[in-house]
DNA sequence: TTCCAGCAGC
DNA sequence: GCTGCTGGAA
């Protein structure tokens, strides 16, 4: 830690100006959220951890409807470890990141089996549990049971390089605002400094057009004092995303049944019901021949952490007598697929097939 | 149409 | 250090 403060040591603030001045602010302005305990309030750790896992990858408002459905299906951990991973996983459809309700279904069954149904209050405990890494182990254990860790998510890293206008370009800052947020960690209260920070850099200290004149930080922001906070946090320029074309496979028997597939359980869209894409994964051979088929108009465009995805939808009509399935392939009535788990490139298809 | 945020597993 | 998805903003 001295090393990674050394250029900046004669700069730090008073370990404890930042949150003199946000913890109030946070109890006038926190957010109401379904998972976050009134004040005064035990926190519900099982929501706590649910909504951190979600929120892991997108937005309050996308998470907001898909936590709510959770914990009317499931209102326990182990309710949801007695789930079936399909049912988990067709709740979770249209998140995205799906090994992620694998993790989410492997860390209830932990919960209930070893723990009783009891989570875990250490940091250290929490990390050794599936889909649980350094930021969601620290959020649970300061939210969930106010222990003195500092959790570091997005918003809390803008709002720290803003303060302090850090140079280092994110990621590699990263180990500087993980150092910087413990150095401000107040001993009582951690989970809400915490969630007082996350707050901020949601409602004020916004990724662009940040509200600084509302700012209970904006008396020693450094960046406000330059005057260009929205330069901040820097990054390292992104590489960019390559492009690959792929032939979908929308096979009909004569009585509208669709053919779908199950992918497997590893790798991109794991687990989710899709028509064949030949060659989605790599290693994966072509089994269709492209005779007999007509090509659709246009192409499904969709972009996934590290390629653009451009389809071509090939139509066909298969008699269902001399179609030998793969162990993964059914046929599926059309006008059921909703009962499936299906990815946001399936319901791409859809649309441009209908 | 393109860009971007978001964190864990391997 | 590479892989994994989506929605919403620009």
């Amino acid at each position: 830690m001295t090393t990674i403060f050394s250029d900046l040591k004669k700069d730090l603030l008073d370990p404890d100006t930042i949150q003199k001045h946000l913890l109030p602010w946070y109890d006038a302005n926190q957010r109401t959220l379904p998972w976050r305990a009134l004040p005064g309030r035990e926190p519900n750790p099982y929501h706590v951890w649910l909504s951190e896992i979600m929120l892991q990858q997108t937005t309050v408002p996308t998470v907001i409807p898909y936590f709510l459905n959770f914990i009317r299906l499931w209102p326990t951990v182990q309710d949801l470890s007695h789930a079936s991973l399909d049912d988990i996983l067709h709740a979770w459809q249209g998140l995205g990141y799906y090994a992620r309700a694998r993790n989410l279904f492997k860390c209830a069954q932990e919960i209930t089996t070893r723990y009783e149904g009891i989570f875990p209050d250490m940091e250290s405990t929490l990390l050794t549990l599936p889909g649980i890494g350094p930021y969601t182990a620290a959020a649970i254990a300061a939210i969930a049971f106010g222990k003195n860790t500092s959790p570091v998510d997005g918003n809390i890293e803008r709002v720290l390089s803003r303060v302090y206008a850090i140079k280092v370009p994110l990621p590699g800052s990263k180990p500087l605002l993980q150092a910087l947020a413990r150095h401000h960690t107040p001993l009582h209260r951690a989970g809400d400094y915490a969630q007082a920070l996350m707050d901020l850099g949601s409602r004020i200290c916004t990724p662009k057009k940040p509200i600084c004149i509302s700012c209970p930080l904006r008396r020693f922001c450094r960046a406000l004092e330059k005057g260009d906070p929205e330069n901040y946090p820097l990054r390292e320029a992104s590489s960019l995303k390559p492009t690959r074309f792929l032939d979908a496979f929308w096979i009909e028997d004569g009585s509208n049944f669709l053919l779908l597939e199950k992918r497997p359980l590893s790798g991109l869209l794991g687990g989710l019901v899709m028509v064949p894409i030949p060659l989605l994964n790599k290693n994966e051979t072509n089994p269709f021949f492209k005779e007999g088929s007509s090509p659709l108009k246009g192409l499904v465009s969709h972009t996934f952490t590290h390629f653009h995805l451009k389809v071509r939808v090939l139509k066909a009509r298969a008699a269902r007598g001399n179609f030998s399935l793969l162990e993964n392939q059914f046929w599926h009535p059309l006008s059921d697929l909703s009962d499936q788990a299906l990815p946001t490139l399936m319901k791409k298809i859809v649309r441009h097939v209908t």
